[in-house]
DNA sequence: TATGAATGAGTCTTCATTCAT
DNA sequence: AATGAATGAAGACTCATTCAT
């Protein structure tokens, strides 16, 4: 009722807030690697919760405000994938190796959170994904992205030239993922790994050595 | 009375239900169109088809029945597009070159149809897609595909190297188109199609030209 | 158009008539007897007889009307079974204990035909039975009953008793196989034959013999 | 809030809810018993209930568990209707012949439930009635009965023969009922009432009298 | 005579969401 | 802060039956 000194116990009420929408989070987390997008339904994710249905509403408005909650987690722990085995002191061409394989092989041995991305960025607008909370998701897709940039910059390559290639090795990873997880792969007779590692090879060979010219 | 096997009667009752049906297609093509595959359910395709529900049943046996027409119908439409450009007496980096774009460019026009690969060639279990028609949907994929096999091949790649780098092709069509579908190519300032065309010289130039043997 | 002289050709019109409705008769009655009543709608019933299923109301007005034919050729046999075994020249409680298992065996062997009796005799109305129909089939029935009667009174007891004993034994008779078929038998650790043998000794210990009063 | 596991509040709630339940299942049983099982189907119940189709589903999970409820309140009204009328300081014979009597006018004024109790104990499995469901409507049954086996043992049969009889007595009584339900026993020009009657006498009379204990 | 086309009513069930308490 | 009750729209599919040809 009363609006509040605005601090000592908003602060607290809000440190609570976030804590339970946080657990709510893990829960729906937990029920979608489960039982992929079609099971995690609010009644599902409420159970895992230990919430009721309508309680979920209090912490996240819609579905899909916790899929994009679910969604940013996860390009969180892609960030952290990206990064995790990267070192500064290590060659760019051996650290752009690593992060593309942080890439990678992060959706690779998480093919569910493949398809909520497409989920969440495919029909923006039925989905009430407002374009604020799209920027930022797009932010933090874009933060493990970067890294792959700097290093191509750092191996000589024009920032125009980077953003492009970094565009380019994404939607290449990206291709090979999706032939990957829907099977068709097979149809082909290869491997994705392989794939993606045969790209790469030719990407960092693409790059002109800036030191080295002779 | 006498007569082969299909009586004259039979076969033309045989085209008109052919044409109901393909009407029936088109009508679905149409909803599917204007509302991608959510919107795509069978009392929305009997409406716009100008039929009851029940009447569809007389048809299709089922609505994953219609989706894979739907998807042949959309590969054979991909297939005119890879090789309607292509002209027998070019030379094989030009007919690479066009079928590629004939791929790629037919998706960018008709992304819907993009969904409706992914749709039923990801869940084939869940979905009823009998294996017979998997395959057969495959094949048709695959038969728009093995034109750039051959173009590759005859610029002088073996076999093996030529399945592996059509893969790669499609794998990065798929990618980038995927990128422009759900607008996430923005983020990146890039373009599509200038994303394609550059991996498309890359590969040709890739390609040890076939001219050099001894 | 003429309507004829009502002889030849609309004889055999008719014979051809009846024959093709027997046809149909035997296809409902195999489909019947493997899929039970649930499973013989007009559809199977149509394609084991090899004809469409709007064909099948040019001799049968509707489903009802060929359950009811399926019923009372069912009943048939059911007499065929009652009366097969017996012999004029046994002695009475013989015939009538023939007679009585005729009838019991009958429907332990097929309890399908059990199913269709209930469902026809139940909601007379909505079913579309009409009067005669129901009098016809309570005739065939009754057909199967006389002879039990006839032996009872053959053992001396007055029409009226028979008449009652008859009643009591077929409502025994159903009322064991009801149990049978619907497995509470087991319930109770009973088996059915062996219970009906008891039914049966104690009626004819209870009919008075008439043979030796002084 | 310090409180025994069940909460006040918990225990409010969950009496409101029965009473729901109880009200639904009230609303079930008046559909079935004007429109029999075919026309008690769940959007029907929802009308009578005033209730939403999916309101339903919030007090049970499916029609079948509906039905099942319904059964079980049957049987419970069957159980006092057999042990209504009995009181312990009467002779066993008079006790048996008033719980047989209680069974058999119960079915004869109530004859839907069963047409209930047929369709639930048939096909159990086609039907979803898990096992446990299954167990306790044969259990709810089985008090029905076990009175009248008690009599009888009380009057000196042995056991073995207290439950054959049982069995039998609860067979014949299905069957006469049976025959009235269907309209049959018109046919015969008899009475259920009677048949019924004669078969307790006869019964009665077979079980040799304790008489002569000393 | 037989067909194929078409109907329309009907079945159960599921889900996201809202609201009074 | 959390609950339970309730909604309503939707969704795929089935079946007996009718009618023009």
């Amino acid at each position: 009722m009363t609006d509040a000194p605005a601090t000592p116990r908003a602060q607290r009420r809000q440190a609570v807030s976030d804590l339970k929408r946080q657990m709510i989070l893990d829960a729906a987390e937990r029920i979608f690697q489960q039982e992929g997008l079609d099971g995690a339904h609010m009644r599902a994710i409420a159970r895992e919760a230990g919430y009721t249905v309508s309680a979920l509403y209090k912490y996240y408005a819609s579905k899909e405000e916790i899929y994009a909650d679910l969604l940013a987690a996860s390009l969180d722990r892609l960030h952290a994938s990206v990064e995790g085995a990267t070192s500064a002191d290590v060659a760019p061409a051996l650290r752009l190796r690593s992060r593309a394989h942080g890439f990678f092989d992060f959706y690779l041995a998480h093919p569910r959170e493949l398809d909520l991305g497409f989920y969440l960025f495919r029909g923006l607008q039925p989905l009430g994904l407002n374009p604020q909370l799209d920027a930022r998701l797009n932010q933090r897709l874009a933060d493990s992205l970067t890294g792959m940039q700097a290093d191509m910059q750092a191996l000589g390559l024009p920032e125009a030239d980077a953003l492009r290639e970094t565009t380019a090795l994404f939607a290449h990873a990206t291709g090979v993922l999706l032939l990957v997880h829907t099977g068709r792969i097979r149809m082909f007779g290869q491997q994705g790994p392989a794939l993606f590692d045969t790209y790469l090879d030719g990407l960092i060979a693409r790059i002109p050595s800036p030191a080295s010219p002779p």
